[in-house]
DNA sequence: GCCGCTGATAATGTATACATTATGACGGCG
DNA sequence: CGCCGTCATAATGTATACATTATCAGCGGC
């Protein structure tokens, strides 16, 4: 089972760290972030943090299905820790665009509208493209270039086998290493923020996809541009292949059962 | 709309504050803090809110200076509150990039070095940019176009008249005017968040700033792009824009008392 | 039969008690 | 003389008690 909820580096500066050293995360490699178990149960984390995560994992994963609504006695007694960490918890995840808290009425995970998707990829576009500009600009690592040509052949190699769904995680990796490469640690984790909240819809529609030749080119030339150092033409090519992306992401969620026209923001 | 500064949400801060230079706040520094109660006392609101407001009250208006650390307790008894709400409310605070809980040693607020500065303002140009498009794919409200257009005259004319400090609020408005005609409540959310991050370096320069007449050409030619529903150009001449107002401003900030080169976070 | 009032009730908001743990002082040891 | 382990303590983490308040059922008036 794959842990694809994890794959955005963790936390970042104006992010989420609760013990964190006074220097921010070096450029960080992401390599650490798979390894950890998907369910995380581990008793020495704070209650807060473990309800974080729970929380989280069960959202971005279906356990909690959008549209669910908890009181905060209720996430206490599911999670076995009292309503302080509870409370402390959901104003995290409310922060991040998880979940609505209605005092009263109780914590709804949040069911998107294709308006409010439309919404955001605008956002985290805007976003992605800038992050492949200042990756051509700052220039690769080595090993973020080798870590994605192994990503792009990879790609490759997973279309030819029409295995979407794990072509689907190599493309989150990949979309996720040159966040990482723009050397912008708020931008890599305000990315995160919004991944997170499209990432049901994406994975609703992975089996939908048709195969994803064009985006295999696209990420080819879109690495090229970044490895030659050309902002210009690296942005550009972003912003075309995020455009159609897009626009075919929200195509195939028309319809979807979970997206409400008029969900909840 | 409102007289104050923005209209990005909520309370907006406007007029200056004094300035409380000490760096590790001691009792003492509790009643000194207190001396001064701003608006956001209002009873009827929840303690936590209240918390929140009057944190990031303080925090954007120079009360409580960067790299103040105060304790819950100190906090609570600031605010003559229990624990439990200013818990909340700083957690929000670290959410959004003001504040750094470091259990232990006290809540800190948000140095920023201009390392920072720059990531940050790379966040919100990008979004400017984009926002900037939007509205010029969508189209301008009757309302919000007048609305620009008078902004735009105000501004020529305090640039006229040298008052730099009115200029700037207006410019608040203006930028944030866009963000709202972008018809995407995240974007202009998430652009409310950098703004807040970079409010009080943009303030401390205002003084300093040259004639803006540049900036006044500039937004208007952004105006007319936008109005013309021209989105390319409406993000070319902001990229433009920000990408010039920018390097000014973070050499502006370059030698400023508060904005520690290495980080003095 | 509908509207609005009212109070019981449940849920949240806040305070506080209690548990846990990192820190920094202190003193013994090398 | 300095290093390291230990412990007291302060600060946070969590649970729980208590206060406040919105909701909704039920009732009475219109």
């Amino acid at each position: 089972m794959s842990d694809s909820a994890s794959d955005w580096d963790d936390d970042s500066p104006a992010g989420t760290a609760d013990r964190q050293p006074r220097r921010r995360a070096a450029p960080a490699a992401l390599d650490g972030a798979r390894a950890r178990p998907s369910r995380n149960t581990d008793p020495t984390l704070p209650a807060r943090e473990r309800a974080y995560r729970e929380m989280r994992y069960r959202i971005l994963e279906g356990g909690l299905a959008p549209g669910t609504t908890l009181l905060e006695t209720e996430l206490a007694t599911l999670l076995a820790m009292s309503r302080t960490p509870i409370r402390e918890a959901t104003i995290r995840l409310e922060k991040e665009g998880l979940v609505t808290i209605r005092p009263r009425h109780g914590i709804t995970v949040n069911a998107l509208s294709l308006d409010d998707l439309a919404e955001i990829y605008e956002v985290f576009s805007a976003l992605e493209v800038r992050a492949a500009g200042l990756a051509a600009l700052r220039g690769l690592s080595t090993e973020a270039a080798e870590r994605m040509r192994g990503l792009l052949d990879a790609m490759e190699h997973a279309t030819q086998q029409g295995r979407i769904e794990h072509w689907s995680r190599l493309d989150d990796e990949f979309h996720s290493t040159i966040a990482a490469a723009s050397g912008n640690a708020r931008l890599q984790s305000t990315l995160r923020l919004y991944w997170d909240q499209q990432y049901r819809a994406r994975l609703a529609i992975v089996p939908l996809r048709a195969s994803p030749t064009r985006s295999d080119a696209e990420h080819r030339s879109i690495f090229e541009a970044i490895r030659a150092g050309d902002e210009a033409e690296a942005e550009r090519l972003m912003r075309a292949h995020r455009m159609r992306a897009d626009a075919q992401t929200l195509e195939l969620l028309r319809g979807q059962p979970f997206v409400a026209s008029g969900g909840a923001g």
